[in-house]
DNA sequence: GACGTAAGTTTACACCGTTTACCGTTAACG
DNA sequence: CGTTAACGGTAAACGGTGTAAACTTACGTC
């Protein structure tokens, strides 16, 4: 059994270098507007279809890596444009970030459906902890994390809360890097589950596009969203000046 | 050309007959955990799939067919609910509806993401015209304005609106029998159309189960968000009455 | 160099949506 | 009343899907 830092074989390489071009394969499909299908991957790679399942287990854990790897990279691009300000500049951060996710989500409304709509049963725990893993959860938990570093803004004791929530922000199973979050300061994370479920909705609404075609174009509704968000999050002082920073960030091409 | 009030015929009515099984045997399908697909609902008629050709033109209207009765029926299964409480009291009626809405999406998610989380495109106008008729969409923006009528909540004047979305409820493509709301009182649809994205939002991501499981099962991501939209449409008297009715709708088994 | 295993292939099965050609029955009309 | 056209269905077929099993080939290791 390899350790951990195994000295990777040469077969070990060229398995990983298959599971990339699994993912490209994939990527590119549905950037094309073709339908995600083991067929079609297997394919553009060259290979027959029975062959993926040396690789994936169905056809479900092909999509739920997918969705991993469309979710990490989109997150690099939100993370990307975020980093022109500063890292002690946590809000306009989020600004950006959010304006980028949900542009995101409107440009790639199938890989966005895959990612974040793509139903998780009760049961299935595999599928769970992979949403545990998920790239944008952790960054967006960071911000948020920095956010109430600088600018403390109030959040419910561990006592005001709900004991399933009590249990739930001690032992999360969300995404979030929840370690360095002190035990006492957890009620946090039931700010960041509030406000990712705001955030989720607009976004969600918007991508689906069960809505007007005409408010969606405007980001009026998705603007106001995170605007109400500006007071829980301490960031009432800072109204304006994100609000420009958002409203720069909408009007982008 | 028949007239509106067309004398049916015998053939309109077996049709019609045909469209009601069609809905049956789908619903059906879904309750048993099945797929939806048109094979299996021409099996459970007792035909061949190509004869559902003659009432549906393809996959996608078989399922908006479905998506539309199912709206209309969990709808009425709301409605119902809510009728417990008196006309005059539409806030406890919109508190029941909303808790009742979240347990269906819950129970059924399956059905849930059939009707609301079908991705519409931007183009396809017909299915644009559908997600207008919505029966689920009219009931709440009745309700939100009998309760306007009764709390006289404020709302945007039209002068402060983003031209766009003016424009958006001067002519609404929304669910919402508009009518009969005036033209300067339109801004109670902006509202309307803010409310919804925020109950849309945390049903869709617990539905899916995007979310802690524990979360969800605890009802309180759902319950503080509904809280927080009652200062918003004048209920904040109400609060402690409302409170206890919607605890009381989510405890039921 | 033999052996075991990993990574492919081919074949096959059971589904799926959709199209075409065909055929009774039924309703409407001259 | 008889003719005609529309309606509502069938069977067959096409191309597509995920998946399972058996088989082959090539690689890495002892």
């Amino acid at each position: 059994m390899p350790h951990l830092r195994a000295p990777v074989t040469r077969r070990e390489r060229q398995r990983e270098a298959t599971y990339d071009e699994i993912v490209d394969v994939s990527a590119r499909l549905l950037a094309e507007g073709a339908d995600l299908s083991l067929r079609a991957v297997a394919a553009g790679m060259g290979m027959t279809a029975p062959a993926l399942y040396r690789y994936v287990a169905s056809y479900q854990q092909l999509v739920d890596l997918v969705a991993f790897e469309l979710d990490k990279a989109a997150t690099a691009e939100w993370a990307e444009a975020a980093a022109r300000f500063p890292e002690d500049d946590p809000a306009a951060r989020l600004a950006v970030a959010c304006a980028r996710f949900r542009q995101w989500a409107l440009t790639r409304p199938r890989e966005f459906a895959l990612v974040f709509a793509n139903p998780i049963a009760e049961e299935d725990s595999e599928r769970r902890d992979l949403l545990t893993l998920s790239t944008s959860g952790h960054y967006f938990t960071d911000l948020l994390w920095q956010i109430w570093e600088l600018y403390q803004f109030p959040y419910p004791a561990l006592d005001d809360l709900d004991p399933v929530i009590r249990e739930a922000v001690l032992d999360p199973v969300i995404p979030a890097k929840a370690d360095h979050i002190p035990t006492e300061d957890r009620g946090i994370l039931w700010v960041y589950m509030r406000a990712w479920s705001a955030l989720y909705g607009v976004v969600t609404l918007e991508s689906t596009g069960h809505c007007d075609p005409r408010v969606i174009e405007s980001g009026q509704l998705f603007r106001a969203t995170l605007l109400d968000w500006l007071a829980p999050l301490g960031l009432h002082h800072e109204r304006d000046r994100i609000t420009t920073i958002l409203d720069e960030e909408l009007a982008r091409p």
